[in-house]
DNA sequence: TGTATATCCTACCAATTTAGTAGGGATTAA
DNA sequence: TTAATCCCTACTAAATTGGTAGGATATACA
């Protein structure tokens, strides 16, 4: 299950991406608009901007902004900065890889299992953007 | 991710799988074979046992079997029972569904994500077995 | 240059979950 | 009746989750 935070990241994702190209949108703003405790917001934003995904502006007018077109995020991509490895198991994981001992990988049937399931769920969370989530949604005021 | 202890269940099962039909299987057989902590793995054949997947004998030549036949034994039943939801967000799972509060569920766009990502990943979850985990795997002895 | 407006940083906290362990009780086969 | 086996209740340490507190830092603008 995703946690909390990364549903907030998710929430807050959204506005920003309706808001897209409207300028910087404040850490108040979001928080206000979507419901999320506003200092547990800003440690969210922190994240999402220290891994490429945001830019953040100081000061009078500031604010934060998407740096890439809603269309280019991806769901997948989002999980993975503030929740984690996708995979069931640390050593089918793509990104967050870990060995587990007492287990050959080659013959591992656990594994083998873990990866189609790993593939299917991929294959959907790295196709779907944030585009695609908020054309479904009503637009938010 | 799946916990260490569905990863236990799911090595326990491995080697229930390749002795079914051979008659019961001590605990403690289980955990020197797969390597899994004894008591810890007490705890997990009884949650097991509860939800209906194996069957168990008390007193000498006790042990364990599996109630049904590998092929019958998918994984997301496994997951369910021990990890619990399979889904990514509680509102989205088909078996521990929870309502979230903030959110029309009609227009959400982040459920509508997550719903197109469980089914993928259910399709794979239901269809595989412990059947088809043990047949790519080297014999156990 | 000063002040209001923002983000940013470090640290802390309570509650819950995870990954076990301990110790004995209940049942059964021989 | 005794040895083997599963079963039950309770406890624990460590990690994770979901926050909060308080101030530091940067910027716009008058």
């Amino acid at each position: 299950m995703l946690s909390k935070k990364t549903q907030y990241a998710f929430k807050a994702l959204e506005y920003l991406a309706i808001q897209h190209g409207k300028g910087p949108v404040k850490i108040a703003d979001i928080s206000l608009h979507q419901k999320i405790p506003l200092k547990f917001l800003e440690n969210i934003l922190v994240e999402l901007k220290n891994a490429g995904m945001l830019e953040s502006k100081k000061g009078k007018g500031g604010g934060y902004l998407l740096r890439v077109a809603p269309k280019n995020i991806n769901l997948a991509n989002v999980i993975r900065i503030i929740n984690g490895p996708i995979a069931l198991l640390p050593c089918v994981s793509l990104n967050f890889y870990e060995k587990c001992k007492d287990c050959d990988e080659a013959t591992c049937g656990m594994r083998k299992m873990m990866i189609i399931a790993r593939d299917a769920t991929l294959r959907i969370l790295e196709k779907k953007t944030m585009a695609d989530m908020i054309k479904s949604e009503i637009t938010i005021e």
